[in-house]
DNA sequence: AAAATGCGTGAACACGTGTTCATGTATCGA
DNA sequence: TCGATACATGAACACGTGTTCACGCATTTT
């Protein structure tokens, strides 16, 4: 029925936008990767990707509004993770596509002309 | 060796962070959606996604420049289309997410106390 | 040649947004 | 109780960035 006919509608389009536009920070990006090996205390985290335990928990808020991410209290610590298993498995998807990414296909196409500025 | 540990150096995070940028414009997001069909000249794009021609032609130049589109000249036209399968398959696969997302999983989880908001 | 079409480019602006600073609120230890 | 730790929050700022406007360059058509 409504199987993906690839173009997604208005509401949709805003939604995965919004997804995108916070993986697309590099703070949060390795606040994200960094929950990849399982749940982690806000200053842990801080310090593991190297910002201010303010500055993380901005983004955690919205990581979480975004449900990127889950936190759980317990104790004095709140530790947050992935928040399910489609989330770690495309992250770490994109980050194989990038590092083949990075060996560059050897230009197999030489652009049309004057389009490589 | 350098098998995927989940830990993507600075580098590759800022690599990472940039393409996950582009995608996270609505426009630009809508534009690689219209490619999924076939190439497309920036007319067409345009007219699809409802942007100005000129619009669609400062974002093709950045998704460009990130290898998510390339750009053949035939006769008069530029037709446009997504890199590689990876970049088609990605966005289907975050459609598809995106729209399972949307079903609310009925909150399995009561947030562990006043982080709800 | 002249006009029209299709596309790319540069400048300029308005706005969103990432970051920091300062402060507030629980929870645990002495 | 007093202090310290762990985290959240609000205000304010600086900067990036998406968009538009105006223009330039090829190519095609008449």
């Amino acid at each position: 029925m409504s199987r993906a006919d690839a173009t997604a509608d208005g509401d949709e389009i805003t939604l995965l936008a919004e997804t995108f536009r916070l993986l697309g920070d590099p703070t949060r990006l390795r606040i994200l990767i960094a929950c990849l090996g399982g749940p982690m205390a806000v200053g842990a985290i801080a310090e593991a990707v190297g910002a201010s335990q303010t500055l993380v928990s901005h983004h955690l808020r919205l990581l979480r509004a975004a449900r990127l991410v889950r936190g759980e209290k317990q104790a004095r610590h709140v530790l947050y993770a992935l928040t399910d298993a489609h989330v770690s498995q495309m992250l770490r998807d994109m980050i194989d596509h990038a590092r083949e990414d990075d060996h560059e296909p050897a230009a197999p196409m030489p652009q049309p002309e004057g389009m490589t500025r």
